[in-house]
DNA sequence: GAAAAGAATTGAGTTCGTTCATTTTTGAAG
DNA sequence: CTTCAAAAATGAACGAACTCAATTCTTTTC
């Protein structure tokens, strides 16, 4: 039986992060007050922080659930990808940053990223760790799919080429969330120029 | 001539990076408070904050400092690199590793790559990255070398690779950082498994 | 259904980074 | 040496994240 106190609880966390989530895509991360939060979601200043441990945990909850869905969407790719290794990563990648600034600006990724490498012990924090290694993860699966479907050399240590390409798209993503001018086209052209070797020597001939 | 108004302001300069650089090193950035700072500084936090932005652009101006000392040492590797790629590229990323600990702790670095993730704006937010396209280009020098001597294929594309080796050793570096845990040794190891398929395409035969 | 136990909520208070109006110091000009 | 303007230093005041002792609400027990 779903006792009163249960629904409570899940109805006020939907209700923190629903405000949350629409205040700071309304005004940005760092010009809205806990307060702010608070009041719009209906609670104390105190029930807010024992849903959430901090600010930045809240923040990396709605983040999260943004790469879930990322991370849904790219399944489809890894289930049936393009023959080609360059076309079929350029696929997934592009489906990972054309997502990425759909829901969030620019500012609100650069204070995700740092909030996760700043305390990455924070429940929400883990957790978003844990969603990028699964993002990593696909990019591993793309390629072991690949080589079962003999597009890609049998004899490739797909664990570390995964991790490789992975690490280069989310750094490169970090710089095109650093600077406020880059822009999406720069973004996808330096990344498909740098895994253009990459596809090259895992493509089988 | 050295006026007096310039002496004191590269003296208080230089005592509020010692000042700083010590308590952030015995007690952890976060401990430490802007007053703790100008107090040992002798100078007012008013007077802190004339020179340098903020606590985080502070810090950032410390761990610059650092980065420019293992630039250095980088050039030694870039002059004289071994022949065997695989060998170069883990020479030149050990000195890259093992200087980053000497100094700063793995809070330091998380909570310095944070800052430069969230306030890239700052002036020494920006030095810091600028540093960073730095070793970024150093990697890519040391490929180039490497072509010249005949041991890595002169179709490669450079600074394509370079990026790629970079970005992939700075994003495991990140990883390093986020878990206490986890060791040197590691990080080494799974750096180096990485670079192995890289090292193989890159190699002249 | 009353009462006790336990769980959760509350908001005033604390802490610390940052600002800015005022004061002090420096260098230049007469 | 005195005066003046510009530059720099100062610390009290402010704002916002976070805490915690007191209170209120749920559930359980008899």
């Amino acid at each position: 039986m779903t006792g009163l106190r249960e629904r409570q609880k899940a109805d006020r966390t939907r209700r923190i992060l629903e405000a949350a989530s629409r205040l700071f895509r309304d005004t940005g991360y760092g010009a809205i007050r806990i307060e702010d939060i608070a009041n719009a979601a209906e609670v104390s200043v105190g029930t807010l922080y024992n849903y959430f441990e901090n600010k930045g945990d809240l923040l990396l909850a709605i983040v999260s659930m943004e790469v879930e869905e990322v991370l849904e969407a790219g399944k489809a790719i890894v289930a049936d990808p393009p023959p080609d290794v360059g076309r079929a990563l350029a696929t997934l990648i592009g489906i990972y940053y054309d997502h990425s600034l759909y829901y969030l600006s620019k500012e609100t990724w650069r204070t995700a990223m740092a909030i996760s490498i700043e305390a990455p012990g924070t429940p929400f924090s883990a957790r978003y760790t844990e969603l990028d290694g699964m993002l990593a993860q696909q990019v591993c699966d793309l390629i072991v799919e690949l080589q079962r479907r003999g597009h890609v050399r049998g004899d490739i240590d797909a664990p570390a080429m995964g991790q490789v390409i992975f690490n280069n798209l989310n750094q490169m993503f970090i710089e095109f969330v650093k600077q406020d001018d880059m822009s999406f086209a720069h973004l996808h052209s330096a990344t498909a120029r740098q895994n253009a070797p990459l596809a090259d020597l895992l493509a089988a001939r």
